[in-house]
DNA sequence: AAAATATATGCATATATGTGCATTTATATA
DNA sequence: TATATAAATGCACATATATGCATATATTTT
């Protein structure tokens, strides 16, 4: 599978903005589709900032959306490529105690899930 | 050794801009000191910003530098972190073909080195 | 000491980027 | 159908960033 450099760059120039970094942590960390209000819930940040972020994430090609009724869930893409893997090695050494609220806040939240299933929505 | 986040989105956002990842990557490819004329030369740009990119680059902990008479000399950090090592797997894993012009102009420019030492300077 | 050369930097400017707020869109539910 | 809710987006604005040009600094050579 071939990447193009302009592609990495986005990649590399949207890992680089610390919202997105945290998002794509999360994302990472939790090894799972995450939907919308439980990455706001686990950065603790607003809820347009978050979209606007998610929507640049998806257009470098980091992560992948999919939508089910009312809610849309993220996770990282898993393209198959050398640079992507790297990319995910690098953010995956990152560890809790450097992100310990992001950490902390998303195992509550998850926490919260019913039958593995977010069913809180906004608040 | 520990890496602070913010330094590590300091690498990031260093190695998004396209001009500052071609010197990193010609550096990488390289695997030796470079002077400054020598990564002109090699990425066909002007003094001046290879110089401010440069600093960029060193700023962030990416690239170190060696002063030594009129000539400065550039290299990577080799920092012995995971992150800096994923980061370097990166970028490694881009070939030639990505920066043709680059690698081509980079041997071109190494070819005129006697004794593996830049004699040249700008022209 | 003067001139030449390698590299860095100050200033001006155009463009890109992140954020706040208000609003819209899409879907579900009463 | 009306209302509630999850998520996305348009506009305004402040800040950051990249670049061109001119010039400064540091070192070597004459």
């Amino acid at each position: 599978m071939k990447l193009l450099i302009e592609q990495l760059l986005d990649m590399l120039k949207a890992l680089s903005d610390k919202t997105r970094f945290r998002i794509f942590w999360i994302l990472q960390k939790a090894d799972a589709e995450l939907c919308v209000c439980e990455i706001i819930d686990a950065l603790d940040e607003n809820q347009y900032n978050v979209s606007r972020h998610l929507k640049i994430l998806k257009f470098s090609g980091l992560v992948k959306e999919r939508k089910q009724g009312k809610f849309v869930y993220y996770s990282i893409s898993r393209a198959g490529t050398k640079v992507y893997q790297a990319l995910l090695d690098m953010v995956s050494s990152i560890s809790d105690k450097q992100l310990p609220y992001d950490a902390y806040r998303l195992k509550q939240r998850l926490a919260r899930r019913v039958n593995g299933r977010c069913v809180i929505g906004m608040h």
